[in-house]
DNA sequence: AGCTTAAGCTATAGGTAGTAGCTGAAACTG
DNA sequence: CAGTTTCAGCTACTACCTATAGCTTAAGCT
């Protein structure tokens, strides 16, 4: 039974993998910015500076991590939009995807979204499923305006942009207010689901011209909703 | 000449106020969480071990300027709103006023709304003006639903989520994908001064009844506008 | 079987937060 | 004004961190 080829490779492999793992879990337990190499190196039962055959610093295990994130979330709001055909449900579908995603790997969301590390910033390589999430946002975006679902102006850059801040508010408010709670029992993490109303309140598709001007056009305005039951209900 | 009573008192809140200041500057170069206590010793001219004689912990310096910050985020929404008379104008007004104070203390706005210092917990004293923050809010909503500019559902506890969210979005957005530009520059910035029509929209002053609850009403959906100009303009 | 490579180690440098305890001067007090 | 207290600064030290240098040993390739 000869064993595969690279052995020493995949064990090299497993290794880092397990380091990657246990920082993680440091990470959860102390902060993201309060990994420490040594306290990875007690816990996988070797010293510290053994760490340093695997990756070449501290920040080189953030950058292997922020690789890890920005791959799984690209994964997660690809996966959430799939099962529905271009239009609103399946970019409603996408960001919630994505919010739980982030429910899930709250650490890494972090990582990702905020810049906790003093020093790490993420090389151009792990930097790269960023772009291709705000592309894959984009095409959504087109697809729901092609279908009429929304104003045309919600594809320009100022409604991506919009769009962006609108997923990005109740994720924040969720990590900073409520950090450990689930997608489900989250007090924030249920507006994700109403988005979609309120972009097409933002950006209603009119054919009869672009969105209003006036702020507080007062009689006219409708159309956005809660997601559920009536207002201010659970 | 008899010198103020207490000099000793205020030669040392004059150093202790220095500490302060110059730990912001560390804090705007090195990142929140790479404050290093023996860099500002250093800069201040004396040895590490002498701030602790002004502050017990570099924790205690983080949370002085915790509650500094706190308390100028307060006076910031407060003096926003303090011009108008209650309505959407005051509570935009105050939004955005909220919103320039923090892209003029970054720094100080990254340690009160996001956790990026492992190990430090706001006390009870330097948090107690987040509370005030909220229920400045509460009223300010209150005061728009009672002139009948929203929906009373603003002013329930989703209400208020969603308009934290709604303001928490573009101001994540900007901190963390555009930090150390200026509100007026901001492609995210930008974003606040739309808050209040959303708001209308999701919450439109019906007397007819509470917002509909369709998430995707399709022709219905008007009223929310661009701040100004056209869609995806400047 | 022998050679190569890599994975672990110890020792060390230089950085940090924080404590203990000394000293000298400034500021209160009789 | 003199004595006493208080406090701001210091040095020395502990314990921890990241990272490097260089050695040893064993696993794995040929």
């Amino acid at each position: 039974m000869t064993d595969i080829p690279d052995r020493r490779a995949r064990r090299r492999a497993e290794t880092q993998a397990e380091i990657l793992g246990v920082a993680l879990d440091v990470m959860a337990e102390e902060g993201v910015a309060g990994l420490s190499l040594a306290t990875v190196a007690r816990r996988i039962g070797v010293k510290p500076p053994s760490l340093y055959k695997y990756f070449p610093s501290r920040n080189a295990v953030y950058d292997a991590l922020f690789r890890q994130g920005q791959e799984g979330y690209l994964d997660a709001v690809r996966r959430g939009a799939e099962p529905y055909e271009p239009g609103l449900a399946a970019l409603g579908a996408s960001l919630e995807a994505g919010a739980r995603w982030i429910m899930e790997h709250q650490v890494l969301a972090q990582l990702l979204f905020w810049r906790p590390v003093p020093g790490y910033v993420p090389s151009p390589e792990s930097y790269a499923p960023a772009t291709a999430v705000h592309e894959h946002f984009a095409r959504l975006v087109k697809g729901v305006v092609e279908r009429g679902e929304l104003h045309p102006a919600a594809a320009g850059e100022e409604g991506l942009d919009l769009l962006s801040s609108l997923i990005a508010g109740p994720i924040s408010q969720q990590l900073s207010n409520q950090p450990g709670v689930t997608y489900e029992r989250g007090r924030f993490t249920r507006l994700v689901s109403r988005l979609p109303a309120i972009l097409t309140a933002v950006y209603p598709p009119r054919r009869t011209g672009p969105p209003a001007t006036a702020p507080r056009a007062e009689g006219e305005a409708r159309g956005a909703a809660p997601g559920s039951g009536g207002p201010a209900s659970g």
